[in-house]
DNA sequence: ATACGATTTAACTATTTGGTTAAACCAGTT
DNA sequence: AACTGGTTTAACCAAATAGTTAAATCGTAT
């Protein structure tokens, strides 16, 4: 075998360059060129190691997916309860997007522009659903909360949280009319506030 | 004056192909001579009319944006409670996305990509954000509501209804498998949904 | 030192793309 | 019928872009 450090460490450059150009201009805005340059290689070099755009997009996006999918996933595993879960869904998703805000943006608009990336992604990553309604359909009948549908409760936590992030520059730009400041204590504010918000409406006792 | 009634006819059919083509594509992944076929027309009319694609994306993005927030504000100036804002803002957001499902993502795509469209935009279109929360503190005070953050309460209607819509791809894959009819199912009982949520959480007396 | 295979580069290609131009066309006006 | 001014078209252009190629380089094993 030959010298592997140098290819592995020019591979990781080219993959690092391409998913901040990919990230933040999508996969029609992004040229090979730029990626190159970011990775301060010949843009022959990025042919070389993946051929073509579209294998090195596939190779971002998953690794991207799978950073925010295995985040999550273990941190499912482990809650027992609806309020566990709560925290640790909100917590995990504010942690990673915190980081990477652009994420939810990127992986929307990418799985509209492509839904069949979705179908070959489910294969290897199945989100355990239907563990997490059976956990919340346990809590309901347990604790005698309010009936409402798992899975709407589900998404309305994903909504709640994600959201914000996808849509910041809007609500950045609408609601707090510019106001960086202003937006950031929101941001601060609004993991405790899903919790509460959450809580108290699933809860027939109010906790908040 | 010469032939008005032609021109006019160009010009909006040349505006609705761009439309389907720029809200299903985005800026980057539209053609200029797709746009031109799908008017049934010569590329060069496209910039006879327009100039830029630049141009003919900015007359785009204000028709679409424009056609929402007509509706939205108009449904929320006549908005005299909380229970009558939750009605209408779902309502009004039902009625637009299941006809339109792409918008989110276009409007939040194009808007991420280039920031400084908001500014121009608002200019013209102030969301009356004061006035809902004016309405939402009233509330909250004369009928005892939980003292949740207006602001942080608006953003939540507006992610519980819009986010289904931006991530239908995603919900439609993970949460249910590809099964068209168990989505269509759950966008059909989601509006009633988000407001027995909302309410739920903030009105003390449960009234669900 | 040299041969070998993997890596890297510069130069190149084919195609696509937004945009232009000059001429043709068409409907009123004189 | 010829003129005029907006409209439409076909042909064209220059720049950009994904992808290719052939030669150079570099490290390592012999």
């Amino acid at each position: 075998m030959n010298n592997m450090a140098k290819t592995e460490n020019t591979e990781l450059k080219i993959v690092e360059a391409a998913t901040s150009v990919f990230v933040h201009k999508g996969f029609d805005g992004a040229r090979m060129q730029e990626i190159a340059d970011k990775a301060e290689i010949n843009k022959a070099m990025v042919h070389y190691y993946f051929r073509t755009k579209q294998k090195l997009f596939e190779r971002v996006f998953e690794n991207v997916f799978e950073v925010v999918a295995e985040r999550i996933s273990s941190s499912l595993e482990t809650s027992k309860s609806i309020d566990e879960l709560l925290e640790n869904i909100t917590g995990t998703y504010f942690s990673v997007l915190a980081e990477k805000p652009y994420i939810p943006d990127f992986v929307i608009h990418e799985l509209n522009r492509n839904p069949e990336l979705i179908v070959h992604i489910i294969k290897t990553r199945g989100i355990n659903k239907a563990k997490l309604s059976e956990l919340i359909i346990t809590e309901i009948q347990s604790r005698s909360l309010k009936p409402f549908d798992p899975l709407q409760i589900i998404v309305n936590v994903l909504a709640l949280t994600i959201f914000p992030f996808a849509a910041s520059s809007i609500i950045k730009g609408f609601i707090f009319e510019g106001d960086t400041e202003k937006y950031d204590k929101f941001v601060n504010e609004r993991r405790q506030h899903i919790i509460d918000f959450v809580k108290s409406a699933i809860f027939k006792d109010q906790k908040t």
